[in-house]
DNA sequence: TAGATTGTTAATCGATTAACAATC
DNA sequence: TAGATTGTTAATCGATTAACAATC
């Protein structure tokens, strides 16, 4: 008689909901990574709007502004939820906030800076981190004579001391701007001092533990993709 | 009978393949953009390779470098033709030049920078530009400050004299690394200098004539996305 | 020849677009 | 109420994966 069996004989495929208390009944549907990644393009375009005095906007003209079609901006925000009211549109700073929130940038996120070369301090000044709340509370490099020196506010230290330095300040992202041949290396202690997410501009592939995230920028790759079209475009000017 | 048909009665869904003379008999099937975007990845993979001495490489070993697919990189080459001997694999000079010759990266492209600030001057200082043969030849901005003084190599110059000094150089790559406000401006007159591709840093929607390619870069996005990741990690560990 | 590995086709998966009932 | 615009469903489109015949 299967009443003895505490278990299902035959595992079904989803996992039963358990018990999450009352924490998000709407079963969890992955969210695009695209999705998630116009999410940015639309908060700046509602800090823009709202900046200069807009109140509601709608998705047609959110369409205008972003580029991005009014149909796919309303299926991307469908994934968390409702946001605004049918024949009026969205109200800005509530869309705002939300997005914000969303993201996790509606509060300061620290952030781990590894190699302070020219890309590094060039990031380090870079004013869009900090009016997104990304906050760069550290920088490390091996170079002896980078290390000690200021930068923006801050000392670049040793990179021996990182994993020191990050259990106090439990960052949990860290900006990989060294060497290829130095980023694996980086990584990896990086993720020994709590790091879970690495933006990572070394071209280099990063073997990393599954609860790690990792995004890599290749600016070669940008201008390389770039680079074809331009060919292609050549090409056909001939047809 | 049905031998008298000589062309099928029901019209076919490809086109004839009219006169294109002697130029790709083949018909053009558009690259996907991933697919484009991986092509770097691989010609990165088999350069290092190339350099550590290996003459012959297979997919599974290209998956085992890249953490791209076998299938997927056997794909992507599939759109440029054949690359490689079934039970062999594939050549590594051979790939290298190929690849290189797709992205039209096997010789020198110019680039122009708009804006030498610190992301134009940490980009301008890359390495990894010149050995994928992509070289900035100008670099423009607006500032007083920055106009005459030496970057690299270059002197700094005055972004109005943009028109007058591409027309010489014939650049028709740029790199837009100016504040969100300028930038509009910046692709304009780029693109009134014979430009045809911009790299764009701003975060700003560009507004280019149709024949004019733009890809956006957005350090923010990425942080971004990585940020969300982050805090779906945290609540998965509740439960 | 036997074993390895390609290039390609078909099946699967996932994202975008279009359309529209619901609703302000 | 009439007009506007949302949120969602279904249809379309495109990319990835798996499988395998061809071939070295």
């Amino acid at each position: 008689m299967s009443i003895m069996l505490k278990f299902d004989p035959i595992p079904s495929e989803e996992t039963e909901p358990s018990d999450l208390g009352p924490v998000s009944s709407k079963e969890k549907e992955k969210v695009p990574t695209p999705t998630l990644e116009r999410l940015t393009t639309y908060l700046r375009c509602v800090i823009d709007l709202g900046a200069s005095g807009m109140e509601t906007v709608s998705s047609a003209q959110i369409e205008e502004h972003t580029g991005i079609s009014a149909a796919q901006f309303r299926k991307d925000l469908s994934y968390f939820g409702e946001f605004g009211k049918p024949g009026v549109g969205y109200n800005v700073p509530d869309l705002e906030s939300r997005i914000a929130r969303i993201l996790r940038i509606h509060q300061m996120q620290p952030i781990i800076l590894i190699g302070a070369g020219n890309l590094g301090s060039a990031l380090l000044r870079y004013p869009g981190l900090e009016e997104h709340r990304f906050h760069i509370v550290a920088s490390f490099d091996t170079a002896p004579n980078k290390i000690g020196k200021r930068l923006q506010d801050m000392d670049i230290v040793d990179f021996s001391r990182l994993r020191e330095i990050n259990s106090a300040l439990k960052a949990r992202m860290a900006i990989l701007a060294v060497p290829a041949l130095a980023a694996q290396g980086a990584a990896d202690s990086a993720i020994e001092s709590g790091v879970r997410a690495i933006l990572n501009f070394a071209p280099t592939l990063l073997r990393v533990p599954s609860h790690v995230i990792v995004r890599n920028v290749s600016f070669v790759q940008e201008l390389a993709v770039l680079s074809y079209h331009l060919a292609q475009s050549d090409s056909e000017d001939y047809s």
